[in-house]
This record gives C-alpha cells, structure tokens and sequence, in this order.
DNA sequence: GTGGATGCAAAGAATTTGCAACCAA
DNA sequence: TTGGTTGCAAATTCTTTGCATCCAC
C-alpha cells in the first residue's frame, strides 16, 4: 500500500506530466481524495474543503481532469450520482455500499476479467468495467 | 427463452397480482419493454411511444412502479442516467455498452457470487449487483 | 362511486457551460 | 506575459413532486 504522502505526490507528477497547472484549488482537492478512504460525492469533498473555500464548478471540473489523467475513478451508483476515489492502481477492487446510510466498503478481488474478454470477443475495444454492490449494512438494520 | 406474448402477460399478471391497475399508458410501455432487445432510457421509451401519445413523467412513474414490483430492472449508467429494461429472471447476465453509440449487448454468465459472499459475511443483507461493461465497439472504432 | 393513475406545470438535484477576472508557469 | 483556471451565474439534463382531472375496478 502506498503512503498517502507518495500518493499526493505522485498526483501532482501525474498533473505536471500533462500540463495541467497545479492550483490551490487542485492541491486541497487531492488532499482530500488522498485522505478518504471511500469515494466521495462532488458535493461531499466539496464540503470537505469548506464550503466557503472553493467552488463547486471547480470540484467538478478538476474531478473531470483528474478522471482524464487516470488519478481518479469515477463511480455511477444505483441513485444516479456519482462518487469519486483516487485510482488505486496496485490492485482492482470494488464497493459495497449500503441503500440506507450510503457507506461504502471495499471488496477484494475481482472476477470480471472473464466477462472482459467475452466483450473482446464481440469485437470491443478499451473495455473497463463498474461493478458495485448494493445491500443494506448490520448498522441500518 | 420466454416468448415475448408471455412476457407481456406475466408482467399484466405481476401487476394484477399486486393490485396495481392496467391501464393503457402500462401496457404501451410494457409492450415497448419487451419488444426492445436492449436496455432503454426513459426518454427513448416515451419516445418510442409516440411523443405525444403519453406523459414522460407517466414513463417515470411507472418505470419505478415496475422496478418496485420487479418487473423491470434499472441499470446505472456510467454517464449518470439509467436505463431500464425487462426483468429476465431466467436467468442473470450484463451489458457491454459502447460509450460512443450507447448500444447495448447482452453478456451472458456472471461471476460476481462469490463478491456477493464477501459482503454478505460484512454484514450486509438485501445484496445486489450493478455490473457493466464499458467499450468502444468496432462500428465506432 | 372511488381511489389509484394520468397529464401538465413546476420544482429539484446533479452536473455542465459561458464569460470575465485571475494567477501559475 | 499569457493561456490555463477559477468563481459566479445561468443553463442543461434527468428525474421527482403537486394537484386537478380522469378512468379502471
């Protein structure tokens, strides 16, 4: 597992590399990407930062950028919006996340790689997939 | 495989069952569900009905009246809308979907028991799975 | 007849876009 | 200096809610 510290740094290479500048707004940001250790909802690091800090429009926009770099997964959940976390690339897991209070947990391991290259198969390219859990946790019970 | 007339009819049946009442604007857009091979919008469905025929919000309403009773399945789509389409319960499969033209193909088999395992021995009951597949298919490539 | 269903309008939530001011490189 | 970034406002997109009218049972 890498330290939260390398973590943040290597976010901000990754933003360098690119030439995306590296701003206030985006290094606060990545802290607290860096920080949770769930995905977060747009809105949520946005009150994270201090809602009086920086702009919502600016959370988005730089999820956005950093989701194109590849520093940031972007999850669709069952209620329409959207979380995000930061890329773990050492390893690919997914969430379970409970209807009622919105929590999430990881899940270890991952068995879709059978369905990935039966989508290659139908002639798809640059096949990613999403897969969450949904259930209702011991504590909304 | 179930015939599409029967189709049609379990699912007037489900709504009788539960004392929902068939009117004309539920079976319009149950015949539209089941003659779609692929998972729909509710834009599209009301469009297929005839724009002018029913209410979008008719299409709503009843999407989540069908989903709560099982008839139909929403999907969550990485660009944040849903999709919905016939419930199968034969038997349970997934999507590839291509971002660019948004089609939709089935991808039968799938594996995520032993995740939905993992989250039950964390507690979590009632446990459902989302799981799509993202590509570029070759007539966009 | 009556309560559930519909249609229209309007509200709501999440996200995106336009544009002038700003600041990292 | 200057083009990428930001903040504010406004627009968009998808979906939900309120309410009077309507029709399936």
């Amino acid at each position: 597992m890498t330290e939260p510290e390398n973590k943040f740094e290597e976010a901000l290479s990754s933003l360098k590399r690119e030439r995306y500048r590296v701003t206030g707004p985006r290094k606060a940001l990545l802290k607290q990407l860096v920080d949770s250790d769930k995905p977060l909802a747009a809105e949520e690091l946005h009150a994270r930062l201090g809602p009086d800090t920086h702009d919502l429009v600016t959370v988005y926009r730089n999820l956005e950028t950093f989701e194109s770099i590849g520093i940031v997964i972007r999850i669709a959940t069952e209620s329409g919006k959207s979380l995000y976390e930061l890329n773990a690339e050492e390893h690919h897991y997914h969430h379970i996340i409970c209807r009622k209070c919105h929590r999430a947990e990881k899940l270890e391991h991952c068995e879709v790689e059978k369905l990935e290259q039966l989508a290659a198969k139908l002639g798809f390219t640059e096949v990613k997939h999403v897969l969450e859990l949904y259930g209702v946790c011991e504590a909304c019970r």
